[in-house]
DNA sequence: TAAAAATACTCCATAGGTATTTTAT
DNA sequence: ATAAAATACCTATGGAGTATTTTTA
């Protein structure tokens, strides 16, 4: 498999056309359509809806999204790293999603972080817990506060943010290849 | 770039040697050798330090071991999850590595871990902060309890395991495709 | 001399292009 | 008619193999 194909896939998903994805890839149509069908192929499952346009993911194609996505994220770290943009300390930007009742909680996290790493910004968004999880996946936001028991949480890793308090909401920092856990 | 070429690059890192890496992917030596050749062009970079052996990874090499594990982890966690091995909520063994002084603190944080998720087993090992560093580049363990101060951690997400107090250890998961952060 | 890696070469799969067809709107 | 995707076909890159050479221990 071809990282850049998984790029194509990516693309296609965010583009739902597959001309458009192309085009955003600079190659061509029959190009991208050929890579998916060999992705297809690879995988042995369908990825795409089709009719005779695109019509949708399939359940499989979801999760290679998902996951495509992350590999897709591993290599341009690998990249800025290469290119030292890494720098040591945090820097940039932390986007969470905070459900409302963990608003007030939210700075007692948030608090000792800025304080060790001024560079990195850190900003808030009041969320549902619905949006929370739709944020994770598309890379919209990097972590969250929400509910652990009302719909359970794909793909991310959660942890209490006070240990010894059940009761408060669970923090979940977006997903991670996280091997046998 | 070719996944599969970075499984060859990490086997290689892995066995110091071509000749065993390359029984270890089931290709010849030959089609290892050149398929590390190509990395390096493709990135534009030495890997590998040669004499007429293998005699170690460059510091870029390094970082592209790292970088290739991640991502060849991540393909692992595609191909589990597309054979429907995730069965939701967590389970498997988490191992962690935990300085000394940290010992006491350890339990706070498996305390409530195990009570939620009492399928996962949490080994903790009495590691040095060095070791912590080295088992997580070698995903021989999965997170630590370790100081931030001395050394500082390379390639991880690191937080307080107890916000208000900063005079703990700080915990540290291993590290993560984290976008901007 | 033996072992390790590189090199030379061959073969074939396939990535990517252009041109065209099919089908639904 | 138009737009979208697939198909057919072509070319060239390069992945993987075998055989061989080079170099060092």
């Amino acid at each position: 498999m071809l990282i850049r194909h998984l790029k194509f896939f990516v693309m296609l998903a965010e583009e739902q056309h597959f001309g458009r994805a192309a085009e955003r890839c600079n190659v061509t149509q029959p190009t991208l359509s050929h890579a998916i069908r060999k992705l297809e192929d690879e995988l042995n499952l369908g990825l795409i809806v089709r009719g005779h346009r695109f019509l949708a993911l399939t359940p499989e194609g979801e999760k290679v999204l998902h996951w495509g996505r992350q590999i897709l994220a591993d290599y341009d770290s690998l990249h800025d790293d290469l290119t030292g943009r890494d720098s040591g300390g945090l820097t940039g930007r932390l986007r969470l999603g905070i459900i409302l009742a963990a608003m007030p909680a939210a700075s007692i996290l948030t608090e000792a972080f800025v304080a060790r790493d001024p560079r990195a910004e850190i900003e808030l968004r009041s969320m549902s817990s619905r949006s929370i999880q739709k944020g994770l996946d598309n890379f919209e936001i990097d972590g969250g506060m929400t509910y652990l028991d009302n719909e359970p949480l794909q793909h991310v890793r959660c942890f209490p943010p006070y240990p010894s308090i059940t009761s408060l909401p669970a923090a979940a920092a977006t997903s991670l290849p996280d091997g046998p856990a």
